[in-house]
DNA sequence: TTTGATATATAAAAAACTTATATATATATT
DNA sequence: AATATATATATAAGTTTTTTATATATCAAA
């Protein structure tokens, strides 16, 4: 029952948690990777290995910022994006809009195709 | 005036490959790339360095047979999909478009952005 | 003759990601 | 009381993927 790790993720990474923070104003780790899963009824899944190393990567490159808070006797880290962060976010997102149309006209059905389907 | 290496591309190499090939029947190499670059104005470049290998590894895995031929004095390698590389062909692009889907409700804008960009 | 287009290939290095592991608290179940 | 599950962060080892650089070779055009 396990989701299939999904190698289309590669890449996308740090753009799904650059908008997700530009939408949500501060998320903790933990939140990001089960608000993933829920909003993408589990087609997406992001795993700590990989989402942890990112946070730490954007935090060093600038774009993110933290605050530590402790919650029920756990501590959570909150992000938040800083100004670099939001304009990053901005041009990713968009960045992958234009991957995905140019994907589709490399992935759209060509000539003989739709005929095949008909069949 | 390089087109920039595009981070997003990582993971869609096979599918692009394969897709191209099932749709083509059989193509080269440096017809590959060419039909890439054209096909999307520039916006996906696949490098050599990336593709060579790809091609080497789905040939390997019994998803493509090669025919060389040589053209003008030059030798190609020709392509083609094996039985199961046309069914990896199909399966690929599909999730690849489950997976854009999933990617929209995450990158969609959600309450409050609108209005900030309304602004 | 040298540049640009055509054509394939590999090796070294970097980057990204997976898998496994560690730690710790709280709550629910048996 | 013990165990499992959910919450929470983190790192290390290993693998895969990709980038960058390099090598080889033919043909056409300037």
């Amino acid at each position: 029952m396990e989701a299939s790790s999904n190698e289309f993720l590669r890449g996308t990474l740090k753009t799904i948690v650059l908008k997700l923070l530009a939408e949500q104003g501060r998320m903790y780790g933990y939140e990001i990777t089960q608000s993933v899963k829920e909003r993408t009824s589990g087609e997406i899944t992001l795993t700590f290995g990989a989402l942890y190393p990112v946070l730490h990567k954007l935090e060093q490159d600038g774009f993110l910022m933290t605050e530590s808070e402790e919650v029920d006797g756990r501590l959570r880290k909150y992000y938040s994006l800083t100004p670099s962060g939001n304009a990053t976010a901005v041009q990713k997102v968009s960045d992958f809009e234009r991957f995905v149309e140019a994907m589709q006209s490399l992935l759209r059905p060509q000539n003989g195709e739709i005929s095949l389907a008909k069949l």
